[in-house]
RNA sequence: GGAUAGGUGGCAGAGAGGUCAUGCGUGGGACUGCAGAUCCCAUUUACUAGGGUUCAAAUCCCUACCUAUCCUCCA
């Protein structure tokens, strides 16, 4: 497939370093409150590209860092009196449990940081061993002069960012933009040994000591929000290249966009966010997988009410033409449907660059070919059609599977044909109670020229 | 100041040299005991401005203007 690489700024064929295999690695959440819908944004963009390429071929390992200690893991523990570890692990768990929700299930590994300390110091080790790396009073810091390719994935001339526009650096540090690797011990926060005294690592170090564990000095892609690009993939690159002198840590570098409110990112800093959590009581997570999918992956995108409505009734048509194929696999009609033109399209547009949003417009004018024909599909064209839905929604995961053959459907289908007993007998005040009744119980009903649909929520 | 990505119809957004995706909204209609839902048709000279290349440009090149983001923890 093509996709677009922040290293070299152009859309380029991935082609793995292993044939047949895809080693990629995605950076996590700190696990110290619950997710927002900017974060699930990102994690179910390489949810699903990890499907797609499964689909294709590859056998992909998915990799995901978890950051368990970090200065606000401590500042939540300090404010709410409880021991860190406990922050970590719960919100881990709390997180664990919204990627199931949302029906990401393709990473692999989940790696957090507190685990891999013996990597962590062996690789500052390895950069103080090689001059990239020094000690000051307060942690040992990368040395970013000395790496000369600082830089390449930004684009960002060392001597043209300016550091400290809002923060005061570090006064010991020999270039202010020097990042920190390990931050030595102080009152009140916890600690790990290691030869430059006890502390704990900084940010960046954590990744590359995970990713070098798991997959070496270099592997196939690397993904984030493009809010990681600079400087924590660039430092990436630069502690791990400075070990290993090899041209690359990953050599696909793939950035997702943000999810916005109104003109600003969501962000929990600046509280205009929704929680993940909130939004699944609100909506179901074939709702929001479509909503977060229905954009250029790379582009912002903005929620509002409104624009989540109209992404939901987009929604409601594919599942609809989906139900209606379903319906009909099994009879014998007059009318065909060119299924295999709109699957090698979609199978186009997901090869060209991940275009999730070209994948939905092209099962909405499938939708509508099968809806021109009155959902009267020849046997060979429905199961055609339904083989493109569930092609897609393997990947993307934005149908739900109808109920019809559940128990409670069963039982629904009873209480519908006694309905239509008193409608055919034009008793409509018994007909209307009984409509009235299911509803108050959540079924929706629905009737059309073809019968009596119903749903449940 | 530096870096990156952009400016497409009422709105949201694909497209990337030559048939104007797709959804919402709006206007008509079909269906229906009612209600709701659903479906169909229409909204076809929309591509920031000015130059240029070309038989042909929203799409390529130059200039200008504007926007967002990053340079601080952040997906």
């Amino acid at each position: 497939m093509n996709i677009y690489n922040t290293l070299t700024r152009r859309l380029e064929e991935i082609v793995p370093m292993k044939r047949g295999r895809i080693r990629l690695f995605v950076c996590g959440p700190t696990v110290f409150n619950f997710i927002h819908l900017g974060n699930a944004r990102t994690f179910v963009l390489f949810d699903s590209l990890a499907k797609y390429l499964t689909a294709s071929g590859y056998e992909v390992f998915y990799l995901q860092n978890i950051t368990d200690i970090d200065d606000k893991t401590l500042k939540v523990a300090a404010q709410t009196g409880v021991p860190w570890q406990d922050v970590s692990s719960r919100f881990f768990e709390e997180y664990l449990r919204d990627m199931k929700a949302l029906g990401v299930d393709s990473v692999n590994v989940y790696a957090k940081a507190t685990l891999y300390m013996d990597e962590i110091r062996s690789q500052i080790r390895r950069l103080m061993n090689r001059g990239y790396a020094y000690e000051t009073q307060d942690g040992v810091y990368f040395h970013v002069e000395k790496f000369r390719d600082m830089g390449e994935l930004s684009g960002q001339k060392l001597d043209k960012v300016v550091p400290g526009s809002r923060v005061v650096p570090s006064e010991q540090k020999i270039n202010p933009v020097d990042f920190v690797l390990w931050k030595k011990h102080k009152a009140g926060e916890p600690s790990w040994d290691s030869p430059w005294g006890p502390g704990r690592p900084g940010w960046h170090i954590e990744d590359t000591a995970i990713t070098e564990s798991f997959f070496g000095s270099m592997y196939d892609i690397h993904g984030g929000g493009k809010d990681l690009v600079f400087p924590h993939h660039e430092a990436e690159i630069g502690q791990m290249r400075a070990i290993s002198g090899k041209k690359h840590l990953a050599r696909y570098w793939i950035h997702g966009g943000y999810l916005n409110m109104g003109a600003d990112k969501m962000s929990k800093s600046a509280g205009n966010f929704i929680m993940l959590r909130e939004a699944l009581k609100k909506y179901t997570r074939q709702q929001i997988r479509f909503f977060l999918l229905n954009a250029n992956y790379a582009s912002d995108l903005l929620y509002t009410e409104e624009l989540f409505k109209a992404s939901c009734e987009a929604l409601d048509r594919i599942q609809h033409a989906y139900d209606m194929a379903l319906e009909n696999v099994d009879r014998r009609e007059s009318n065909t449907l060119s299924t295999g033109y709109y699957l090698s399209r979609i199978k186009g547009h997901l090869d060209n660059n991940f275009d999730t949003r070209s994948v939905f417009a092209t099962l909405l004018e499938m939708s509508s070919e099968i809806f021109r024909t009155g959902g009267r599909l020849q046997g060979d064209s429905a199961s055609g059609a339904i083989e493109t839905f569930q092609y897609v929604d393997n990947i993307l995961g934005i149908l739900a599977q109808g109920s019809a053959a559940s128990d409670t459907g069963r039982i629904i289908e009873g209480i519908l044909r006694l309905r239509e007993e008193f409608r055919r007998r034009k008793d409509f005040s018994t007909s209307d109670m009984i409509r009235r009744i299911l509803e108050d119980s959540g079924v929706r009903i629905e009737d059309d020229a073809s019968g009596t649909k119903w749903k449940i929520g």
